[in-house]
RNA sequence: GGUUCGGUAGCUCAGUUGGAUAGAGCAACAGCCUUCUAAGCUGUGGGUCUUGGGUUCGAAUCCCAACCGAAUCACCA
């Protein structure tokens, strides 16, 4: 039982022996005991002074009294101003670990029955996945999985960007300079090799510019009248009127990046269980918008353009429809946010997109609401701030962005290189070996990037991400190793790990009360979409069991009762810092 | 200018129902491997929680204002 509650209970049922108040519950306010005072819960007693009217001091002692009376579970108290701290007794802590060890998924909440579509990735297909996608990518999976682990029904989908002037772009550039090159024939990744086409039509822009300026144009202007931009678009316009030539060189160049970005997911351990192209939905919502043009929720202007006016609500107007009928942005996202609302009865529907769509975001919500949708308030917005590199943000017309795949493997390598210097491996196969090597490897970039609030920008040190010491993935991914290398001597001896009733240390109790919250930070990351929670309480977890390590020895231990019961308490904290690294989508090696 | 988000140690980050003397890691320095994995452990130094008001027994946390930083406000996606 969740010790807080238990005294919260105890709490009322004192005060209400005492002064004969029926109190809501927040005036009991409880937490753990600091560590400096004795006891494990601290109750304040400051908001039952006015029941009590009586000093702080007294009324905690009374009210300690009184609790120790009718709680067996409670051992003894203290009272330091106007703090009540309650020691439990060893008893309680050993049931309560004896429950952990008893549950065979521990953890895991109950089937909620609520279903929840979780967007991420939605990448473009003109170029390859950068750092940005990675943390979209990490944190989509993890969120998802969190939702998993609080009972939730989720469905993990993406939502490819495969059409449009950028593609077009890749494509123009491509027919012109290739002589017809293909993954296969260079040898290039898909997706790489589509995006090497990007970069060579922006330099061939850039050439062009370049050339108008010098005859004398301003930038702007050449920008505009640039021929190679124009061909971009008129082929644009021929992919929507269906030319086949077309229409067959884009297939073709979207298969190839989408081999590009399935390797890629792979390696993250990255799946969706539906994928949506744009080119599918990208006419959805029109019939949305002309409908609330009927019903007067929009408004057209004298050139045929649709709008929402959002100024009563502090925004802008927005543009729904352009004077030619065509659809922007926002209307698809109208459109898809509707289909997805039908098709599946969702009671939450989040996107992780980056916050530089925070507005857009506001709006859909917004606009949805004025349509009559009340399925709006279920759209949830996880916005996540930019990746930044020591020397500054990602351009990639500066060359500055970090590759995805590069990224991977540089981490792969250096945790190739470190396990290798330690020299632990020697036993092991050259298969298992560099298995580990990815595990470890991708381990050290996830948790590195999935430890940061979302919301917050973050950097990303290339020196520092490489560092397996201290709060990082390997850290954690070793401290299971250690354990898993106690349990396998300990079953060669013969040793079991069991449970005899014998009274823990405080160590031990310590460890217990960690556990033992384990639920609530995945109630709590699940309500607050942060992920993050669970990585800091898998690092706690860890450095609690290494000083445990250094504090006791568990297979010298003569006593083989308390033996045995620490073996059960190591194989716990492996099984919670499991589960605990596997929704952030870290796995843990047995052995490294 | 409007909207949204952020500002905590030299650096990267924790710290959410308001609670006791604000915590980790990195970096620096000093220790610990004939002992279950030293990718570990222990210790030292390091803070005006951006600033100023307010709310109250009590504020890094809530409210107001200012300052700094980011994103965004396209007939782009």
């Amino acid at each position: 039982m969740n010790p807080e509650l238990l005294i919260t209970k105890k709490l009322k049922e004192a005060v209400f022996k005492l002064y004969g108040i029926d109190a809501g519950k927040e005036i009991f306010q409880t937490q753990a005991t600091r560590k400096e005072f004795e006891g494990d819960i601290t109750a304040v007693m400051f908001p039952l002074l006015k029941y009590s009217k009586k000093t702080p001091e007294m009324t905690g002692l009374e009210v300690g009294t009184v609790i120790k009376q009718i709680s067996p579970e409670v051992e003894s108290f203290n009272v330091v101003k106007g703090f009540l701290n309650i020691k439990l007794s060893s008893r309680f802590w050993y049931d309560s670990f004896s429950s952990i060890a008893e549950s065979k998924d521990f953890g895991q909440a109950p089937p909620s029955g609520k279903s929840v579509m979780v967007e991420f990735s939605s990448p473009n297909t003109n170029k390859p996945l950068h750092l940005g996608h990675i943390r979209n990518n990490l944190l989509g999976w993890s969120v998802a999985k969190l939702l998993e682990a609080n009972g939730h029904n989720v469905i993990k989908v993406n939502l490819v960007n495969d059409r449009g002037i950028h593609i077009c772009k890749s494509m123009l550039a491509w027919q012109r300079e290739s002589n017809g090159e293909t993954p296969q024939t260079s040898g290039i990744k898909g997706d790489h090799l589509v995006g090497k086409y990007y970069v060579a039509f922006n330099n061939a822009l850039k050439r062009e510019v370049e050339q108008i300026v010098a005859e004398g144009v301003s930038k702007e202007e050449a920008e505009k009248s640039a021929k190679i931009l124009q061909d971009a678009q008129s082929m644009l316009v021929k992919w929507e009127e269906g030319d086949k030539e077309v229409r067959n060189l884009w297939s073709t160049m979207n298969s190839w990046v989408y081999d590009g970005f399935n390797a890629t997911y792979k390696r993250l351990g990255v799946e969706f269980d539906k994928t949506y192209y744009e080119s599918q939905t990208y006419l959805l919502g029109k019939s949305l918008v002309n409908e609330g043009l009927k019903r007067g929720v929009f408004y057209e202007k004298d050139n045929g353009s649709v709008w929402c006016d959002l100024t009563a609500d502090g925004l802008d107007e927005k543009l729904l429809l352009r004077s030619d009928g065509t659809s922007v942005y926002m209307t698809q996202d109208l459109g898809t946010a509707h289909q997805r609302f039908s098709e599946y009865k969702l009671d939450e529907h989040i996107y992780v997109v980056g916050n530089e769509q925070n507005y857009h975001f506001q709006v859909l919500k917004l606009i949805l609401k004025k349509l009559g949708f009340d399925w709006s308030d279920s759209i949830y917005h996880l916005s996540y701030g930019m990746v930044e590199l020591p020397e500054g943000k990602m351009k990639s017309r500066e060359g500055t962005v970090v590759d995805a795949d590069d990224l991977i493997e540089n981490m792969v390598s250096t945790a190739r290189e470190t396990s290798l210097e330690l020299g632990k491996l020697e036993d092991m196969s050259k298969k298992d070996q560099d298995e580990l090597f990815e595990t470890l490897g991708l381990g050290a970039l996830k948790y590195f990037i999935i430890k940061v609030d979302p919301k917050k920008t973050m950097l990303f040190d290339p020196k520092e991400s490489i560092d397996f010491n201290g709060n990082t993935g390997p850290f954690i991914q070793y401290t299971h190793a250690r354990i898993k290398s106690i349990l396998r001597k300990a079953a060669d001896l013969g040793y079991t790990p069991s449970l005899y009733g014998a009274t823990f240390g405080d160590k031990e109790i310590q460890i217990i009360k960690l556990l033992n919250t384990f639920p609530d930070k995945i109630a709590e990351g699940g309500k607050e979409h942060s992920p993050a929670i669970i990585a800091n309480y898998c690092y706690d977890l860890a450095k609690e069991f290494n000083q445990y390590y250094h504090e006791v020895s568990i297979l010298k231990e003569t006593n083989e009762e308390l033996r045995d019961q620490r073996l059960m308490m190591i194989l716990q904290i492996a099984k919670v810092l499991s589960k605990g690294m596997g929704i952030l989508g870290i796995s843990l090696p047995e052995r490294m």
